[in-house]
DNA sequence: GAGAATTCCTATCAAATTAGTAGAGATTCC
DNA sequence: GGAATCTCTACTAATTTGATAGGAATTCTC
């Protein structure tokens, strides 16, 4: 039951992605540096995004990538659907008849609604929270 | 983020001995068989729901295994940490200054207050009442 | 006390998943 | 045309998961 490096990565780019939505468009080498993500790893990541319809792109020279929509249209939900297909904690192996499978279901429903309900921007906001904090300590 | 085996077969021989709590001791090819669990994997699983402190167990002929407290006092969370050392979202790659380590963390926090408030003892209350529901419906 | 039945301990193994790498093609800009 | 970048496909290495196996320790029964 832990989140995978793909969620943790894809997080971190949109998020990374979001801070920067005034800029033009950012490279993968880019992303890759800001938030410490494998290059080759991060390039399969960030089609996967795209192919989802969060991130849009641009090839060639002075290509790059940036949101496809306003940042607080991003859950964590839809990343992480993006990246692994769909939310689930059930592994078949428990029946639907069985009362353990309903209680998984009624569990990973709970936890999909809660993914839904926290968006990038959310993230960005706490984050200059964060920083304001911190500005008012000194 | 799925549920993994031993969870689920660890439930589901406490859900088991919970049924038959009137009995003495049920004995691990027993269980095995009921829930449809490999046997020598089920040694294993039992073996650490023991040491949680979560079941009692008599060695030699005629021994076997029982809860060692009432199952409304064995919850799920007390189960998954007994087979997987602790519940937890996070795998160390996202730092503790980072805002995503700490959204984690409250998400995490929810998960396992879920699995702190479900009882084995309302699996088998579920269970009773499924199967009265479908008693009144003949 | 012998023997059978059972839990318990330790090691090993195979399959699946995850994390990451690599080469080369397609596109765009200059 | 050439450099830079995204994109597609395949592969590999490491880790985790799901089991299996042998045998020691314990307890009951006769």
């Amino acid at each position: 039951m832990k989140v995978t490096a793909r969620v943790d990565y894809a997080i971190l780019a949109v998020f990374e992605l979001a801070q920067r939505s005034g800029t033009a468009r950012v490279q993968t080498r880019d992303l890759s540096n800001s938030q410490n993500i494998p290059l080759r790893f991060l390039e399969q990541i960030l089609i996967q995004l795209k192919k989802a319809g969060l991130l849009e792109s641009v090839r060639g020279a002075s290509g790059g990538y940036r949101l496809a929509r306003p940042a607080r249209e991003i859950s964590l939900a839809l990343i992480v659907e993006a990246v692994e297909g769909d939310v689930t904690l059930l592994d078949s192996r428990v029946t639907s008849g069985c009362v353990l499978f309903r209680v998984w279901k009624e569990l990973e429903q709970e936890f999909v609604e809660k993914l839904e309900s926290i968006t990038i921007q959310d993230l960005v906001s706490r984050k200059i929270q964060d920083e304001n904090v911190l500005v008012y300590h000194i």
